[in-house]
RNA sequence: GGCGCAUUCGUCUAGAGGUUAGGACGCCGCCCUCUCACGGCGGUAACACGGGUUCGAGUCCCGUAUGCGCUACCA
C-alpha cells in the first residue's frame, strides 16, 4: 500500500527516569530495521506526562544511546524536518486535531469529575466508560448543547473522549505476531485530552506525531499490543488509514528469577545492571547501575541484547552493529517474553574483551595505577595485559591480574605454599640462581625455557617441582600466564631479586 | 473478573508435517599443561497437558492449564 515511502522508525521514550534496558532492546531493534531498510531514525520524547517528568531524563536517554552507539538521523537534539521533536512542544497540534475529532463526531467532551469515577468504579463492578455507559454520564453527549457550553464558559474542567462505536471486529495487523481481532466493546471511551495541563494523552499524542512525521513502522514492546486497536481505530478517525504505519510488538524482558517483566528494581537485587549508564534518583537519591560503568562494553551489550528477542537464524552469535544491520529482520523476532541472563552477557563481554588490543585496554587501567600511586612502565603494561586477558572478563579485573608484575609479592599463598613447596626446593631453586644468572637476559621467552629445561634435565628432576615453586616465588600463589613470560616480562633483575627474596623468606617460614 | 499475547533443555534459542529434536550460556568430565585460565573434545538437560486432522505432529486445528501483558485524565 505504501511502498513507496521511505521506511522511517522512531524510538519514543517518556523522559520519567533512566532509559531501561528493555528500552534499550526497542531502540536497537528500531534502528537495525531502519539501518537495514535505509530508512530514518526519530528519537521522538513523549513528556506528555507531566506528573512523572524526571528532568534529567532526557538527557541521560541521549547519552545512553550514544554510547551504545545506535544513532538517530532527526529528532530532539538531532534536528530534522519534523520539529518539534518533544510532545510538550507541540500543544497546539494537538489542539487543533482533537477539535477535528470534536467536529466530526469522532470524539466528544466530558464532565465527570475523577472523584465522581471513582465512585462509578466502586459501585459498579468492571466499570468502563463507553457506549453501553456514557448515556448516564456527564458528557456532550447526553447534556445540551448550552448546557455544555455554559459549564465550559464558567471554567469547569473537562476531558475529550474518544468516541468507540460498540461491536465493530477490529483488525490489528502485527508483522510480529500476525493478525489481531478484538471487538471494539471491549474498549473504552478513552480520554485523549486531559483536563488539567493542556495535554493529549499518550494515545492520541502518538496518534497524530506518527501521522505528521510519517512514520512507517511502530516497533514497540508488548505492552502496547491491547491498545493498538485503539490506534487503529484513531486513523480511521482521522481519514489515515491507508498511510496507517505498520506494528511490530516486541516480546518483553522478563526478571531472570520469578515471573513478571524486568523492572529497576530488579537489577541491584540481583547483582546486575538494567541500566545502559549510571543513574542517580534525585528525589530519593537512590543509584541505580549501569552496563557502562559495571565495565561492559558497549558492543557487547548490543550483541546480547539483540540476542534477546531476535536470531539470525545460523549458529553464529558475535555480530558487530554492522552484521546486525546487514541480517536483521522483524520476521526472525520471537513472539514470546525472554528472561535476562546476565551470565551469557558477561559472556560476550569476555569475547568482546579478547578481541581489544592492550592499548585500548590500558587506557581503563592507567588511571586505577596513577590512584593507588603504583609505578609502571606502560611498555610492560601493554605486555601485561596481553598476558593475562584471556582470564578477564571486564576491564577491571586485568588489575588483579596483572598487579604481580608491578608490585612484587610480599606474602605467599599459604595452600599453595604448602602444596608446593616441599624439601628439596630451596635447594633446587637456590640452585637455579646462577642458572638464570648466566643469561644475558629473559627477553627471549623460548631460549629462559629451553635452558631452564636442559638444566632441569641434567638434575634429573621433575620440572614441575622447579617451575612451582618458582611461580611461588615471583607471583605469589598458583596462578597466571607461562612462566617464562612472567620472567620476559620482569625482566632478569627482578626476576632474581624476588627468587632470592622468596627463599630467604620461605625458608624462615618453614623452619 | 474481562480482553489479548505467549508456551522446545535451568536460560537464550534452531526447527515452518517425516530430525538420533541442533547450537549457545551455565554446570560436569576428559585432553592440553609449570599454575590459573584460554582452547579442544565429550556429557548433562527440553517439545506444558488433553483431544483431534494426517500413513505420520515439536510443527496444523480445538480445548485445558500455566505464565505474562493490558484493563488510569501513565507511558
Amino acid at each position: 500500500m505504501h511502498t513507496d515511502r521511505k521506511i522511517r522508525v522512531r524510538f519514543a521514550p517518556s523522559p520519567t527516569g533512566a532509559l531501561h534496558i528493555g528500552g534499550v532492546r526497542t531502540a536497537l531493534y528500531n534502528y537495525l530495521f531502519a539501518k537495514r531498510n535505509g530508512g530514518d531514525m526519530v528519537l521522538r520524547i513523549e513528556d506528555t506526562d507531566t506528573n512523572r517528568y524526571v528532568p534529567n531524563a532526557e538527557k541521560y536517554i541521549i547519552e545512553a544511546l550514544n554510547w551504545l552507539n545506535i544513532k538517530f538521523d532527526e529528532g530532539v537534539s538531532f534536528g530534522g524536518n519534523f520539529a518539534p521533536y518533544r510532545q510538550s512542544e507541540r500543544k497546539e497540534i494537538y489542539k487543533s486535531y482533537v477539535n477535528q475529532l470534536l467536529d466530526t463526531g469522532k470524539a466528544y467532551i466530558a464532565f465527570d469529575s475523577p472523584e465522581n469515577l471513582e465512585e462509578k468504579h466502586t459501585q459498579i463492578a468492571n466499570f468502563q466508560y463507553d457506549a453501553s455507559t456514557r448515556i448516564a454520564m456527564l458528557n456532550s453527549l447526553t447534556l445540551s448543547k448550552e448546557e455544555v457550553e455554559k459549564r465550559i464558559a464558567t471554567g469547569e474542567k473537562y476531558v475529550v473522549r474518544v468516541k468507540i462505536e460498540p461491536n465493530e471486529d477490529i483488525v490489528v495487523n502485527d508483522l510480529i505476531r500476525g493478525e489481531v481481532h478484538i471487538n471494539s466493546s471491549i474498549l473504552d471511551d478513552k480520554v485523549l485530552y486531559k483536563s488539567f495541563d493542556g495535554l493529549p494523552t499518550y494515545h492520541l499524542a502518538n496518534i497524530v506525531d506518527d501521522h505528521l512525521m510519517e512514520i512507517t513502522h511502530v516497533i514497540r514492546g508488548e505492552e502496547w499490543l491491547p491498545s493498538a486497536p485503539l490506534h487503529v481505530l484513531l486513523y480511521r478517525a482521522f481519514g489515515w488509514e491507508n498511510t496507517m504505519p505498520r506494528f511490530a510488538h516486541l516480546p518483553l524482558l522478563l526478571k531472570p528469577d520469578g515471573k513478571g517483566k524486568l523492572s529497576k528494581r530488579d537489577g541491584d537485587r540481583l547483582g546486575f545492571p538494567v541500566f545502559p549508564l549510571d543513574w542517580i534518583d534525585e528525589k530519593t537519591g537512590e543509584k541505580s547501575s549501569g552496563y557502562r560503568e559495571a565495565g561492559y562494553f558497549p558492543e557487547a551489550v548490543i550483541n546480547f541484547l539483540a540476542l534477546l528477542g531476535w536470531n539470525s537464524g545460523t549458529e553464529q552469535e558475535i555480530f558487530s552493529m554492522e552484521e546486525l544491520i546487514q541480517i536483521f529482520s522483524l520476521e526472525r523476532c520471537s513472539k514470546s517474553g525472554a528472561k535476562f541472563d546476565f551470565e551469557k552477557g558477561k559472556w560476550f563481554n569476555h569475547k568482546y574483551l579478547q578481541v581489544r588490543n592492550s592499548e585500548n585496554l590500558a587506557k581503563y587501567l592507567i588511571p586505577v595505577f596513577k590512584e593507588k600511586n603504583i609505578d609502571f612502565d606502560k611498555n610492560k603494561l601493554l605486555e601485561a595485559i596481553d598476558a593475562v586477558k584471556e582470564r578477564a572478563t571486564f576491564p577491571k579485573d586485568l588489575f588483579d591480574l596483572l598487579l604481580f608484575f608491578f608490585v612484587a609479592p610480599q606474602d605467599f599463598n599459604e595452600n599453595d605454599v604448602k602444596k608446593r613447596w616441599k624439601e628439596e626446593t630451596s635447594q633446587l631453586l637456590t640452585e637455579l640462581i646462577p642458572v638464570l644468572e648466566s643469561m644475558e637476559n629473559f627477553d627471549n621467552e623460548y631460549l629462559t625455557e629451553e635452558t631452564v629445561k636442559q638444566w632441569c634435565e641434567q638434575k634429573v628432576c621433575n620440572l614441575g617441582s622447579v617451575m612451582n615453586p618458582f611461580r611461588l616465588t615471583l607471583v605469589g600463589e598458583m596462578k597466571g600466564p607461562q612462566m617464562f613470560v612472567v620472567t620476559k616480562i620482569l625482566g632478569k633483575n627482578e626476576t632474581l631479586k624476588r627468587l632470592k627474596f622468596a627463599l630467604e623468606k620461605l625458608n624462615l617460614f618453614k623452619q
